[in-house]
Order: structure tokens, then C-alpha cells, then sequence
DNA sequence: GCCACCCCATGACGTTTGTCATGAGCAGTG
DNA sequence: CACTGCTCATGACAAACGTCATGGGGTGGC
């Protein structure tokens, strides 16, 4: 059981304050090895294709591309680097938009260093991991009750924009834009689509 | 000017993660000692009294009270200790509402373990630091053109609640909401109240 | 082939907002 | 004291919004 070869790691955080230290502390783990760091979506890409880590975790919000994307296009061209995303913010729809992209892992960041190295020994093992308290939130938000449309035009909302403008964007006219923000506004129980909008964030709905 | 007594900090971040990761980095300077670390905001104003810190890192969000919050308490309890912030999301407000309440250090987590703790000596020679980038920002933004009650109303207009409940919660009549909700829109230059309510929230007016 | 459900649209209706004019009371400043 | 600016209010009008009824076209299940 003893590894042999140490377990490769490619981490990915745009914040070099917590980069720097989390590989500074796995690095006290024997059998991990940090290969190589990166501070964006583009550049984790980058280093795991020049550096072919076994586990490559990475963060959820970085410049260029955020963590799931980085892991859906690391699914297509690494496919024997496991994924993990780490985050500050857990929110149901992260979650779920991740398990989709073939995300191993997902935790947040109140774990300890110890418990993270863990958890990559895991992931790296072939078994999935998500923290329990966030699973617990994902499932209790439950799955949307929005169609594809209602969930666009829900999106296109979600800066204050007038109807005609999303009509616009959505090439819909203005009365077909109205009946989806007044049915999505319905089905989440919200007054309007404002604190629709809110909701449905907070559920990873959109 | 060869330090005697070690630098004494006290750390506090609601991520285990990244706490325990820099008190890792931080100890590996000679002249820094953690000598405690919390978890919360409550967490972190108990600590300092406890173990009387001569620099406290202070992460801007944390669970219970902020960062900004703490410091403001620390200063009337812990007048002698220096107080700094740490964060991910610098925007112009934070930092503002952070020079009011006597912090001394404003960063952002990009920066690297070791230019940390640079900065954290600077803060305990007396010195003030704040990030080139997030000063510029805060300048950029300007200051605020809102009236108190231009602000207020525009606040409770955050959540997308109608005008008759913001006009109740703010003990206002309807008609008085909407020429505030106006006015600050038309000085914020947005369309609507809600691009309103997010463009002063980027630029730290609310 | 019927039925359910989504997509898209239109027209109509009442309500909510945004905007403007106007004015009273009350600071603080020159 | 005159002046300026904030606070609060009212009334009125146009525009934007939310809601409902209705209908045609499409897809998938039984």
C-alpha cells in the first residue's frame, strides 16, 4: 500500500497568498508532490497538459475560466487526472454543475490541510468526495422546477435589465419574455423577478 | 533594530484551509510568532484579549462579525495592537470603511506568504499599507454623491422588495421612496433602481 | 393518435415604477 | 438674514411590469 511513486499535484488558485501555503503544506505530506501551480483557468490547463499530475485541484473562481470549466476540458484531454474543486462559497448549483463535469471531489475551503491531503488520496483512489454539509444543501434545494427558457431569460435578468433588453438579447418579443419571468417568478415563490433572480442564485439554478 | 521579542500575530479566517496554511508560512520568519488563531469574528476579539497580539490579520469576511468589525472593536479594547486586512474581493467600500476604522494594512490574498510578512512588519513600525491596485480602485470610484437617506432607501431596495415595503421598513411614504429611489439612480447614472443598488455596491456606496 | 408539456406569440388589464413639479420644515454657511 | 442643501410629502402622468386568457407549432410518451 505504501506508494511507491508520489502522488502528482497540480493545484490552481488564483490567490497566491493561499496557493503558496496550501503547497507549502501538502508538501509536508510524503507521498504528495505539488508539480506544478497555476493562478488561472488557462494557465492550470496549460500546466496539467505539460505536467500530467494525477489530481489536479482547483479553485472555483479564477480568471479566464473557473474551475469547473478548467475540469471539463481536463476530462476531455487528460482523462486519467482526477479533478477536485476546492471553494470558499459553496453553492448547490457549483456542486451540481461540477459532479456534471466529472468532478471527483469537492470541498470547502474550512477544511484543514491535513483532511484536504486526505481527500486527495481519495479522489486520487477512484472514490468521489463532497462535503456533507454542502451535499445536504444541494439536495435540500432540490432540482429546478425551470424549463431551459425560463432559466435564460431568468439569467439575462440578473443585472436589472428592462424586459425590451432581454427580449432583445434573447431575440423573444417582449410579451414572451414577461410570461417566462412571471412563470419562473411563480414557480420559485418569489414576488418579483428581482428576488427571483436572487433565489434561484442561491440555489444553483441558474 | 535586530527584534528581541518576536512580532506577535494573531490570525483570523473562517477557512481552516488557508488559516492554518499561513500561520504554516508565517512561522517559517524568524521574527513572527502566531501566537493565536480564530475562526470568527467574535472568535478572533476574544483571542486578542486573551493572548494581546501586536498585529492582527484580520480576513474581511468572516461568520458572526467582519473583519472590519473586529478591528473597530479592537481598537477601543486593544488600542496598542495594530490591526490589518486580508482579502479576496477588494472592492473600493471595504477598503474605505477599513481606513475609517483604523486598520493600518489592506491586502488582498494574491500577494505572496513572504510579502505578508513584510507588510505585517511595516504595519507594526507604524506604517500604513494598502494595495497599489485597490487604491487606485478606490479613488477611481470617488466618493459617494448619495445623501444618508438616499443611501439608506437605495439599501433597502437590495433584496428587489417593493417600494410600499421599503417605504414601511423605512417609515417613509411611498411617494418619498420613489423620488429617493430616483434621484439616487439618476446621480448613480443607471437605468432602474436595481442596476442602481449594484453599481453603488461595486463602488462601495452602500 | 391523443395527451402532456414546452416554446413562442399576441392582446388586454391593472399595478408598480420612474419622473417631474411643487412646497414646507429644518439644518448649516457666508 | 439670505442662501443652499437635505428631508419629507403630495399629486399627476407615462412607461414598465406582472398576470391572465388564448392559440398555434413542436416533441415525446403511452
Amino acid at each position: 500500500m505504501t506508494p511507491e511513486r508520489p502522488l502528482r499535484v497540480l493545484l490552481a488558485d488564483d490567490e497566491h497568498l493561499i496557493r503558496g501555503a496550501l503547497a507549502a503544506l501538502l508538501a509536508l505530506e510524503e507521498d504528495l508532490v505539488v508539480v506544478a501551480e497555476a493562478a488561472s483557468g488557462p494557465e492550470a490547463l496549460a500546466m496539467a497538459l505539460a505536467h500530467r499530475p494525477d489530481v489536479a485541484v482547483l479553485d472555483l473562481q479564477m480568471p479566464g475560466a473557473d474551475g469547473v470549466k478548467v475540469a471539463t476540458s481536463l476530462r476531455a484531454e487528460l482523462p486519467d487526472c482526477r479533478t477536485m474543486i476546492v471553494t470558499s462559497h459553496g453553492r448547490p448549483g457549483h456542486l451540481k454543475r461540477a459532479l456534471a463535469a466529472g468532478v471527483r471531489g469537492f470541498v470547502p475551503k474550512t477544511v484543514s490541510a491535513r483532511r484536504l491531503a486526505e481527500i486527495i488520496r481519495t479522489v486520487h483512489a477512484g472514490n468521489r468526495y463532497v462535503d456533507p454539509e454542502l451535499a445536504a444543501d444541494a439536495i435540500s434545494a432540490g432540482d429546478s422546477p425551470l424549463t431551459a427558457r425560463e432559466a435564460e431569460v431568468l439569467e439575462l435578468a440578473a443585472d436589472g435589465a428592462p424586459v425590451a433588453e432581454i427580449a432583445e438579447r434573447a431575440s423573444l418579443s417582449q410579451g414572451t419574455v414577461r410570461n417566462y419571468l412571471s412563470s419562473a417568478a411563480s414557480k420559485i415563490g418569489a414576488e418579483n423577478r428581482h428576488t427571483a433572480v436572487r433565489l434561484a442564485r442561491e440555489r444553483g439554478w441558474v
